[in-house]
DNA sequence: CCTATTTTGTACTCATCGGTACATAATGTT
DNA sequence: AACATTATGTACCGATGAGTACAAAATAGG
């Protein structure tokens, strides 16, 4: 009936991501964005509104992916240690495989946006409850199984693991020595002991 | 033998400081600059070349003055408990008097501009190591009194709790609860056992 | 094959960006 | 009081920002 789009959504869509990803949601220009998603600029108008709402589906994209990615990260091992052990050095290799060192699009965007637009307080807030919440069922599992120790509060401890995540990501973004960053991801698991 | 200075350095570029730390460095405009420090755009170029140089000014001023604040902060209280209480403490509440709730400067600085601007992943990195010596130190006095269990690594220890810290900030500039963040600052301490 | 409909590329809009030229105002020295 | 020197305010610069108008191109249905 009408001329077909030329382009993936999807595809756009992860690029895009990509590139608010490792510039910064001000840093990125609508230039950059078309170039790296391969389309012409009335295109990105039509099919994602505007700078905004391309960010905000870039970021919901990125969230829903990421918390598919670490659930399975963590059900993967053997152990609770053993599967945060590979959340964490994951983080710092290079996020195990497809992801740059640009830290964690949500974290940035916490620093970045989330204090002056409520909406993506929203959002990465949304996205850190559900990190908290898989990291407290790993640690009550763990707990039942009697792999951690009874005192542990899991909730607490989730939150904390959390806010270790999160210093981890900035850190790893700001400086990627990955020698330190290995040693502080194990001590990490001290918090288990 | 001149025409002097209608303003103060330093309170000008304390105004400057302010301004970054509330909108960040590519959302904040020559014109919010000059706005807010009070002076006239000649002037600030005078004074303090341009608004890289004088973000870069602004940086130095705040890892100098915020380290001076920790330090006094850490070693007023009694015990290295309760400096550490008193320290994430105070960042939950709102940094214990004249600071906003933006986070950290530094912390800021190291997602938005140290990984791809390597002036300030030095100038950022620094802070970092020196907050992380800090509490190296504290640790130290702690496990030699006997308050701080003598199975701690005081430099992984300090490591952590600096990647705690970070955590802590962006935290609290996402989404400022005080009550939840009370909470997990509180479980930093955990840490110490 | 022709037409209605949507996408695409080019070329524009206006606003704002960081930075500056220049004339005027204010000082210390003589 | 006159001058050299520096600071200030106005008014501008070219570049780039996000967003759009419009005509050409590509398809599905008739």
């Amino acid at each position: 009936m009408v001329r077909p789009r030329e382009f993936d959504e999807q595809e756009a869509l992860s690029a895009a991501m990509r590139v608010f990803w490792e510039k910064g949601y001000e840093a990125t220009s609508m230039g950059d964005l078309t170039e790296r998603m391969g389309i012409g600029r009335p295109s990105l108008y039509a099919a994602f509104g505007g700078k905004r709402e391309l960010f905000e589906a870039a970021l919901r994209a990125y969230t829903k992916s990421s918390l598919v990615y670490i659930e399975n990260k963590l059900r993967s091992a053997t152990s609770v240690r053993q599967s945060l052990i590979g959340y964490f050095q994951g983080m710092v290799d290079g996020s195990a495989g497809n992801n740059p060192d640009f830290g964690c699009l949500c974290v940035n965007t916490m620093v970045e946006l989330a204090p002056h637009d409520s909406l993506f307080a929203d959002i990465t807030g949304e996205y850190q409850t559900r990190l908290t919440e898989l990291f407290r069922q790993l640690i009550d599992n763990g707990m039942r199984s009697g792999e951690l120790p009874g005192r542990l509060n899991p909730s607490s401890t989730a939150r904390l693991l959390t806010l270790s995540a999160i210093g981890l990501s900035v850190t790893m973004k700001a400086k990627p020595d990955r020698e330190y960053a290995k040693q502080v991801a194990a001590e990490i698991l001290t918090l288990l002991e």
